[in-house]
DNA sequence: TAGAAATCCGACGTATTAGTCGGTTTCTGA
DNA sequence: TCAGAAACCGACTAATACGTCGGATTTCTA
């Protein structure tokens, strides 16, 4: 059942969702239709239970976790994204950010896995958010910034850097774009050296 | 053969290509297997003409000519992003940015028609390019700058921002990126307010 | 070890797909 | 007017899709 699901996001994330029968997953596992609906009531299902048991998880571990410490807010998310685009780089087959291929394929055509995805990027958010209201309270960033914006503007800077890193120089554009996100970063960080927050940590 | 292709970019846009039958385009047009099949080849070709004709020309007029004059080039990507967004937030119902979902569907799969959809993303990204050279040039970026950087960073927060205004609050998430991206444009504008290059023009 | 529960098999039904093809209608120009 | 070209029709094929079902097999448990 594991088998069957890291096996079938592997291909939903290659081929999209419509794009992959129940019979290219079965055949890579030499397993037959018996055993899976043995296991799922449908393919939706099916999908379903992928989303929350791996994609959530790996949203997590790749873009949550890593900007929840204490830590310079700024450095933690400049890491994060480094982290999550070189590992992007090594793919050797890219096929760009799971979560917008997802979207773009079920928006409009299924609200019940568009919900679970929304949560996903919402949770993402919030945590963005937090993390710069964080940064703002420990004197790292400007505290005239509007986090929500901030949150915003880099989760599509992501988003679209995934999307153009298939393909075409994936390795210099990474570079360029995190050139770019750092001198973003430095508009936003607070001017004066002075972290009065800083210390009740 | 025009009513067909537009229909049938409509119907790619919204379901996607693999999920969109030749079928389904002919029932919205009232039109039979022959009349299509006398016109195309095949689906594929259907498609790659549609690219030609249309998504070029939609790309066109949306993201390159609005950056190609000679004003203020921060200007000029402001109220070009600015436009295109709010088209987008006015779609009752919005299926993300073409471009994106087309890469999204066909990279890995068809590196034929891959290779229209980089070939459009190339000529953005060339169009950006020179414009932030010549606004460098006519001092209004700041020289150190670098124009390959500047372009990808905002290809992506556009390609990105586009999939975060899909069923999301919308015009709130636009308002919320347009600020952040004139704070980034802030940070990389020329610091005088010399603009010696200017006076040839 | 025997019986029950869990798991798996694969042929089958029904629906949909891209594309074919012989025939019909409509247009056009001399 | 009429012949040929352009455009269109729709039944057909072969492949593939999701999901069902009766039965076989494996694994667990007492």
């Amino acid at each position: 059942m594991q088998r069957m699901q890291t096996t079938g996001l592997n291909l939903f994330y290659k081929n999209g969702y419509y794009n992959t029968s129940i019979d290219d997953i079965l055949k890579e596992l030499s397993l037959s239709k018996g055993a899976f609906y043995y296991h799922f009531d449908s393919k939706e299902d099916f999908f379903v239970q992928i989303i929350e048991q791996l994609v959530v998880r790996k949203v997590y571990s790749m873009l949550i976790e890593p900007i929840e410490g204490h830590e310079n807010t700024l450095e933690l998310i400049t890491n994060c994204f480094e982290d999550a685009l070189e590992t992007a780089v090594h793919n050797e087959m890219d096929y760009g950010f799971l979560l917008n291929n997802f979207i773009n394929e079920f928006n409009g055509r299924n609200p019940e896995i568009m919900k679970h995805l929304n949560e996903i990027l919402r949770i993402w958010e919030v945590t963005l958010v937090s993390a710069i209201q964080r940064g703002k309270f420990n004197g790292h960033i400007d505290r005239h910034v509007d986090a929500e914006g901030v949150a915003v503007y880099l989760m599509s800077s992501f988003i679209g850097i995934r999307t153009l890193m298939v393909e075409t120089a994936p390795s210099a554009r990474k570079y360029r774009f995190m050139s770019q996100l750092r001198q973003y970063f430095k508009s936003i960080e607070s001017k004066s050296e002075n972290q009065p927050n800083n210390t009740i940590y």
